[in-house]
DNA sequence: CCAATTTCTTAATATACCTTATTTTTTTCT
DNA sequence: AGAAAAAAATAAGGTATATTAAGAAATTGG
């Protein structure tokens, strides 16, 4: 628990009892290596705080082909956000890339949450905030930069990523096919 | 102020008192077609709530290619959200697309209202997340849709904004060029 | 209202990236 | 450890999209 402690205390002030209260409504999940944690079409009820490992989501399309819409690693929130804000059918899957230990927090306790202790209204804001401001920094990169520069960009900024996934699903992140990365690694 | 007191109302409670402390600290401001409110480079110091108009939020890279990150219509926030938060030089550029009219709030005034009416984390909480979700969701559209759909993707959920905006501009939203785009409105 | 500018279209050529197929390398599983 | 499976690399041929150029249409500004 000292891990998420720590991370809502960078942004928030939280006593003792708000700590029992909130340790109380989230709970500890292991997730093995491949195994997922969402299912495109399922309901999406959960929003996930990793504790170790990495995780990814990804669409597939009605063709087959997979996109890799984030990575989660240790110390970040990972959820198919819209689904689970408007309690649609998931969108993405989520599944694990290492194994990993993940706490677990349902929509409904989040609402009770803000309700209880409203300033995770700020600590939620200032996640969705930095969220956001990631999602646009990637568009505006896709937009504007090609596939290899894309790709250093990637590496530079998510050097444990690299480590810990295959460059299919790096692949997949940047918009292209594996076979088109291999060529890009290969020219150096 | 009827339009954005709306707003607000739709998310949070907010009584006669905190409306007008949250009047004095916004100002408006009208912009003329085509001119900026933000150019890169410049401190990106407010966020704008636009009461009408259009204005487009555009990055020009090293080579002079033009990607239009956002449109902002009637009744949504924008600014620069990285370098508004962090107080950075500004990334993109926002420009009005029609004669607009626009409500201004600093960043300071913004940090100050967060204290004095705590609710307004929950409100921009929720703006915060709705955002997210749009640049997820059009991030999975750009990774997994070729271009042609990606267009009628767009001009069935902003009807509104084709018909105010250039072609060449909807071009920059949707990572293509303008002949390109021409060429998909062609094969009907 | 006309000249100037910008936008939109069309078309030819070029290229970034994809598809398919095969081989090599690495990882997984028993 | 060895077999099977998955990942990665390589290569040929193909396609979506870009570039360049030029003309037509629309918009702007004096």
């Amino acid at each position: 628990m000292t891990l998420i402690f720590n991370n809502i205390s960078k942004h928030i002030s939280f006593n003792k009892k708000e700590k029992a209260y909130f340790k109380n409504i989230i709970s500890e999940e292991k997730i093995d290596k491949n195994s997922f944690i969402l299912k495109q079409g399922e309901p999406c009820q959960h929003i996930y705080f990793i504790n170790s490992g990495i995780l990814r989501a990804y669409y597939i399309n009605t063709e087959g082909k997979e996109s890799t819409i984030m990575f989660g690693l240790k110390d970040w929130w990972i959820t198919d956000m819209y689904s689970f804000l408007n309690e649609l059918p998931a969108i993405v899957n989520i599944q694990a890339v290492q194994n990993s230990s993940v706490l677990k927090l349902s929509k409904e306790n989040l609402d009770k949450l803000y309700s209880e202790i409203p300033q995770f209204n700020q600590y939620f804001r200032i996640l969705m905030q930095n969220a956001y401001c990631r999602e646009q920094l990637r568009m505006i990169q896709n937009l504007s930069l090609p596939a290899k520069e894309r790709y250093e960009r990637f590496i530079h900024k998510y050097p444990q990523i690299i480590e810990n996934v295959t460059l299919k699903q790096i692949a997949s992140y940047l918009g292209i096919t594996p076979e088109f990365l291999s060529a890009i690694r290969g020219t150096k």
